[in-house]
DNA sequence: TATTGTTATACTCTATAACTATA
DNA sequence: TATAGTTATAGAGTATAACAATA
């Protein structure tokens, strides 16, 4: 094995890694989502509601059609936990959570934390060194060769 | 802010990171095999069958039911990548790469390794760092001191 | 003319259930 | 009886395209 095919090999490796990682964060998300009698893909958009938003952001946020968030919005709304508001611009609709779906993204937030895989396998030492690690693979822009400066 | 209140919160963006770049992860992937005109989903078994396996092997491996890998079977059967070869048990067909599977997955492998954000972003030093958290993450090792309450 | 949200419809991925052929 | 693979069908999740209201 060349040095070239050994970093590559590596690097598949912490790739493959990193999507099962996630696939297990979002299999623990969908159970612990679960006993609140919310489907998943509700759960994140209630977590994403921090404030009202416009429908359109919530489309990007979540990289999804409008139509979709047209979709989502139906249902939230049946369940009583958001209610579409007017905005300014009178095209828009802002999604704001009620007073239970206020309750709702507490809940949630507190039980995806309480589970969280980050929190039950990793020492505080360890999160600390994941944390910028994560955000420089996260970053837009980042090239190699720098490495100490850490963005946001 | 409590302390807890912090710790969850730190959890909390540990996480979403962790999706987000895996979420990332999974769209560089589709957009590397795209030009190599293979669907996400079959190069994703090309990549695993470094030697034959049985179907029903393939099925835990990519945690699906067995009809599915019947389904990916029969197009990457129709394309020409793989070959069903009977097991010694004659229930059991094992998938193995043809020629020109091989010479697929050969491709696949080193266009997702050269895109590879693990390696455009980080230094060899970082992708040092990061693989031992990954692990410990994705459960490979024993957790750390607390090996509190059952998961899943 | 371009943009927001809506509607109706269609598609992709994946699972379930029933079936066959072995074991 | 239990297991490997197949078939036909169904469902969840999400997109596309055409549309109405507003900018």
């Amino acid at each position: 094995m060349t040095r070239r095919e050994h970093r590559y090999a590596e690097a598949r490796r912490l790739s493959q890694l990193l999507v099962t990682i996630a696939e297990q964060a979002k299999s623990d998300f969908a159970d612990t989502v679960l006993p609140l009698g919310i489907p998943v893909h509700l759960a994140r958009a209630v977590l994403m509601l921090d404030q009202p938003a416009p429908m359109r952001e919530l489309a990007d946020r979540l990289a999804c059609d409008r139509s979709y968030v047209t979709n989502l919005a139906d249902k939230l709304e049946e369940r009583g936990l958001v209610e579409r508001v007017p905005g300014e611009d009178r095209r828009v609709k802002l999604l704001a959570l009620t007073d239970a779906g206020v309750s709702m993204r507490d809940q949630l937030s507190d039980a995806v934390a309480e589970r969280s895989m980050v929190l039950r396998r990793l020492t505080d030492q360890q999160r600390a060194e994941l944390a910028p690690l994560l955000e420089q693979l996260a970053g837009e822009q980042s090239s190699p060769e720098r490495s100490a400066s850490t963005p946001t």
